[in-house]
DNA sequence: GGGATTGTTTAAAT
DNA sequence: GATTTAAACAATCC
């Protein structure tokens, strides 16, 4: 379940392997993972030069000298990964990516197909996936973030979630900045003071800067381009933690479902608000 | 086998 | 209009 963090470490791995790059091959093996509207850009790829590749949210994108770039959304199990050629492929790879004077190539493995890529011309207008997304939330001021959050009067938890308010945040990070700013994840965010709001963006700021340091979390699937796991996970305070003392006060940490989503809280680090 | 899980979109409900 | 909920997507794990 890549969030910001592990995209983020994704594609620092990647980044000095193919900056430069040129296509030898490409190879479709699912179809469907290619989605929108320029899919024949895929048959063209073949010479092109990889100008370098980066991340908008939870999405990489590998720009192309010829203009056009190749999104990724990796979903809950998708894993770019770099291996030898020789490395025997499995059912999960979908699409691969070879370069020219390069014995590695570039695997899109997913084993539950949700992932996708697709096409763009970085002169025309965006696309839909990169248009509809919110700030990066490390490059977000504080006045911005006091803005978002006081303009909204969603639950903090699903604000969090949400890519077109904050582009990056997934289910374990939203449930870890809250723990760590000691605020309730149901707490509506038009009522917060601004020292919450300070506390909560300090604690985004301090959480995600950790887990990227960290190279990520590993659960489950997460994996980096040389197939290593992550180290946050050990660092996770409350995420799938519930029935164990928290760390802090050794209260038990309890699990919500808030938008038919687990929130995991302490309940007394992150004592609930009486609604307003 | 049923249910939960994961991120996002979409449709329907509040 | 804003927000929440549920369903859908695919496959796996427990």
């Amino acid at each position: 379940m890549p969030e910001l963090p592990e995209v983020e470490t994704i594609v620092r791995g990647l980044s000095p392997h193919l900056s430069q790059l040129k296509i030898k091959g490409v190879k479709l093996l699912y179809p469907p993972l290619l989605r929108g509207e320029n899919k024949s850009h895929f048959e063209r790829l073949k010479g092109k030069k990889i100008l370098g590749i980066r991340r908008r949210g939870k999405l990489i994108l590998i720009d192309f000298k010829s203009g056009i770039s190749l999104l990724f959304h990796l979903k809950m199990t998708g894993q770019l990964l770099l291996v030898s050629k020789s490395e025997p492929l499995d059912k999960h790879v979908h699409f691969i990516l070879s370069f020219i004077c390069r014995d590695f190539e570039l695997r899109f493995r997913d084993a539950r197909k949700f992932g996708f890529l697709s096409f763009f011309i970085r002169e025309a207008e965006e696309p839909q996936e990169l248009k509809c997304l919110g700030p990066e939330p490390l490059e977000v001021s504080f006045s911005q973030f006091l803005k978002i959050f006081s303009e909204h009067r969603a639950r903090l938890r699903n604000l969090l979630l949400n890519q077109t308010v904050l582009a990056g945040i997934g289910n374990i990070y939203a449930n870890e900045i809250l723990f760590q700013a000691g605020i309730h994840p149901l707490t509506l965010s038009h009522s917060l003071e601004k020292n919450e709001l300070w506390r909560l963006w300090m604690a985004m700021r301090e959480i995600l800067k950790k887990a990227i340091a960290s190279q990520g979390s590993s659960i489950r699937d997460y994996r980096d381009p040389d197939g290593s796991q992550g180290n946050f996970q050990s660092f996770h305070k409350v995420y799938g933690k519930d029935g164990e003392p928290c760390s802090v006060c050794g209260e038990r940490i309890i699990r919500l479902r808030i938008g038919g989503r687990s929130a995991f809280l302490c309940p007394r680090c992150q004592r609930k608000k009486i609604d307003r």
